[in-house]
DNA sequence: TTCTTCAAAGAGACCGGTCTCTTATTGATT
DNA sequence: AATCAATAAGAGACCGGTCTCTTTGAAGAA
């Protein structure tokens, strides 16, 4: 059975309708299964619309219902294993729900973030998930906000936008690993993140428009400098954004005359290509180098050493901002809500105490 | 300015008209950016636009023009770093040419499959990007060719289905890792797959529906027999679906009085676990087991030693699948392409001579 | 038998855009 | 000055559903 036209024009309720001899209306009725209907009727339409292989057009539903069943979901970068596992929280949750999931990746960059924000819109989504990446600009998300249409953020906290939020204590948690390499000996700890500023020099905290991670190197820095550690800004680093530029910020740490001893890396990636250029530069982990990573990434466990690390609820978080966001779209008056997530540490054997050479340097 | 109103309703080109005094037609032609308008009514119309905070509302514009700007796309397993890096690659080449692109998960069940395709074709994307997990039901990518929009296949070919197809030679390089095993010497040989079958026993090719593992399998077979390798069948081992299905797997294989002396893994997921099951059983790579793997996943080179691995062209496999439908959805009348990217093999450290006990005993 | 009641089916507006067709205005041509 | 063409704006149908309102018809009550 070969089709030579290219465009088969759809099958319609009307086809349908004139197919089983009723009405439009009534035919909508059975097929879009509201309203009351004989069963005889019923029964002729359902076989019209077999017999003709008549499909939804979802389009049209959607734009006289106003409801899309769609959630639209922006990220910072999906091929990270945080993202993709947080997604597919999300996604199992939407799908319980009777929900679908649209995906927009804003690469970390406002610009194209707004523009996602944009078109998720446009395409009338019925709710947003967004992870923030700038706490600067965000009228974006009070206009989505504004317009009715429920949103929830996840891992990034705005203090300003009164909306469900889950998080975890990354403030709290940075704390606790920093405190393992301060109580190990270390006094010269580097904190690499992806996030970057003008100037790619840190300087201070304001620098720092991602929440999370502000609040980590916030942490970070508490305990440092609890711990009497001097300036111990000096060894936060900006700017891992990509493996490249990563191995070029990991580069940078370790040829430095004052080589930290060891290394608190943002996220999984990050530590991943640390560890590949402490590998190539000869040293060791943890004997030359410790190294804590954010995200319990599946390969921490098999390298040697394997790697201490922060270990988030990841799938957990995005599930909850689903169930949190579903809640919403489903009527929920409650105000907004913000869930913390408790995160734990795996020590394993990435921490050891500092390099005996660069710690009389110190 | 807070609003109390929970639903705002929103704005549309004849609100823009009236509050322009220009006609809804000259509205949308200024807003949709197509016909002829003076300049002076243009800008009145921008600005009107920009008072009201006018945003389009895609759903209606799709409807009329029958384009959504959307490409669909049908992966396995989202969370498999294959195909994430694989829908980054059609992200990328989707973005580049202005589309947008709406993702689902299959996990690799055919009914799901299905459903997703329904919904997908509902929500009336302009063409679709599927993986099929299954060769044998392929009704409904029979529907979607029939039904005009565009379809095409990623990492899996279909003989009786003639759409654009990127996929790599699976059985040649299948074929090229196999004789790297049996060349270090090696005679028992396990493949490892998440595909699954009726009894979960491999029997015959015959049960393998998935092309891309039936090709591999073939030619691991074929390599085996050409050796002079007695019954390697036995070691082809199905359903390791999930990390505890394949710990499941990885224990039966590794605790068999005639334990393989090396593996084959068909994807990276599967390869972690493996590696995981042999360290906690404490044998050795690649003294006590060889181990190569589909796919360059990136922990792969940080292991101790790191793992040889078949490195498939994965971001190339999705940009060019994305480029090739875009292709079409702009009218190229082309024949069906199929596309076979090249591969290549990384050799590390993970394969060596079979360790003597098995050799003995073989 | 006539009137009421209620279920079931039909008619048609509507959602928010696009697009064709018609009308009005302007400038050029002879 | 009259005709014509070209340009700009307006009117309204249309996409494929949903949904309200109206009509129809048959059963039950008086």
């Amino acid at each position: 059975m070969k089709r030579t036209a290219p465009k088969t024009p759809s099958i319609t309720v009307s086809d349908v309708a004139r197919a089983a001899n009723v009405s439009k209306a009534t035919a909508a009725r059975v097929l879009g299964g509201y309203g009351v209907v004989s069963d005889t009727i019923r029964a002729d339409v359902m076989a019209a619309a077999k017999a003709l292989d008549y499909r939804p057009n979802e389009l049209a539903r959607s734009m006289t219902t106003g409801r899309s069943g769609i959630i639209g979901v922006v990220v910072g970068d999906i091929e990270n294993p945080f993202f993709s596992l947080a997604v597919r929280g999300i996604s199992d949750a939407a799908r319980a729900a009777g929900f679908n999931v649209i995906l927009a990746n804003s690469g970390e960059r406002i610009d194209v973030e707004k523009a996602a924000v944009r078109l998720l819109i446009g395409k009338r989504v019925d709710g947003l998930i967004v992870t923030p990446s700038e706490s600067r600009d965000i009228s974006h998300l009070r206009d989505i906000h504004r317009s009715g249409r429920p949103l929830a953020l996840l891992d990034r906290a705005l203090p300003d936008l009164d909306v469900d939020t889950v998080t975890v204590d990354d403030r709290g948690i940075a704390m606790r690993a920093t405190r393992i390499l301060v109580d190990a000996g270390h006094r010269n700890i580097a904190y690499v993140t992806a996030v970057d500023a003008e100037g790619h020099e840190y300087r201070d905290l304001g620098q720092i428009y991602t929440s999370s991670v502000r609040e980590r190197i916030d942490g970070f820095l508490t305990v440092c400098r609890d711990a009497g550690i001097d300036r111990p800004e000096r060894y936060v680093r900006l700017g891992a954004t990509s493996p490249a530029e990563t191995r070029r910020v990991a580069d940078a740490v370790l040829s430095g005359a004052d080589r930290p001893t060891a290394i608190l890396a943002s996220d999984s990636v990050i530590a991943l290509e640390i560890f590949k250029v402490i590998r190539q530069r000869g040293l060791r982990v943890p004997e030359d180098i410790s190294l804590i990573t954010f995200h319990d990434a599946d390969w921490t466990s098999v390298t040697t050493p394997p790697i201490t690390v922060i270990d988030q609820p990841v799938y957990a978080l995005g599930k909850s901002v689903a169930e949190l966001l579903i809640r919403r779209l489903k009527g929920d008056p409650r105000p907004a809500e913000r869930l913390i997530l408790p995160t734990s540490i795996f020590e394993r054997g990435s921490v050891g105490p500092p390099s005996n050479a660069i710690v009389k340097r110190a």
